[in-house]
DNA sequence: CAGTATCCACTGAGATACTG
DNA sequence: CAGTATCTCAGTGGATACTG
């Protein structure tokens, strides 16, 4: 498998149009129930929520807990995977503020 | 804008289905003509790369060099900003090794 | 050689309504 | 509360043919 295509691979773990909001949402150790990260993230529809997140779960980035009560309760948090990405995400936040730097303004 | 949104922006400048390809080819300072950019991707379309080319132009990753000949010659290189994507893009292969560490093989 | 121009299929994502 | 089930539409990317 070229580099190319691992990287690719990784990249598709953060592709989904909510999966970073997600993260910044969980990142820190934080844990939320479905209904928290609906609040936090307004723009979202019930149907991208959970279909982002039961990706990230599959992925291995998130971590889903059912609580068998009545009614439902359901918590999310990130895995230490998923925590592990934060450098690299900051990695990636210096790496697009050198282009503005380097003189091409957002256009 | 938020760290999600930034980070959305950056991640914009990878997403496309030939970008990290492109990249890959040209990374260490590369000097390629289009046809051999072509042959070295057998799988890409020229709409595609054509297309892909542009945006990373276009977002300040790489330069178009024409050269005003007959027949016509036109060579494609990284910038410096685009060059500086490298080690983020390790960073990024390391982590998705990380997925494979903590018992997720592959699935 | 280095592209444009079309047409087409597929997928991602939004809106809406329903349920254990 | 925490989901599923549909429907729909726009955007991406592929195949093919043509051109300065």
């Amino acid at each position: 498998m070229s580099a190319a295509q691992r990287v690719e691979q990784a990249l598709g773990y953060l592709e989904g149009r909510w999966k970073l909001v997600i993260l910044f949402q969980l990142f820190g150790g934080k844990v939320l129930r479905f209904s928290e990260l609906e609040r936090a993230i307004p723009a979202i529809s019930q149907k991208m929520l959970t279909q982002q997140l039961r990706q990230m779960e599959q992925d291995g980035m998130v971590r889903r807990i059912v609580y068998p009560e009545v009614p439902p309760r359901v918590e999310y948090c990130l895995t230490d995977w998923g925590q592990a990405l934060c450098p690299t995400l900051d990695s990636l936040l210096t790496w697009a503020e050198g282009r503005d730097l380097a003189a091409k303004p957002s256009e």
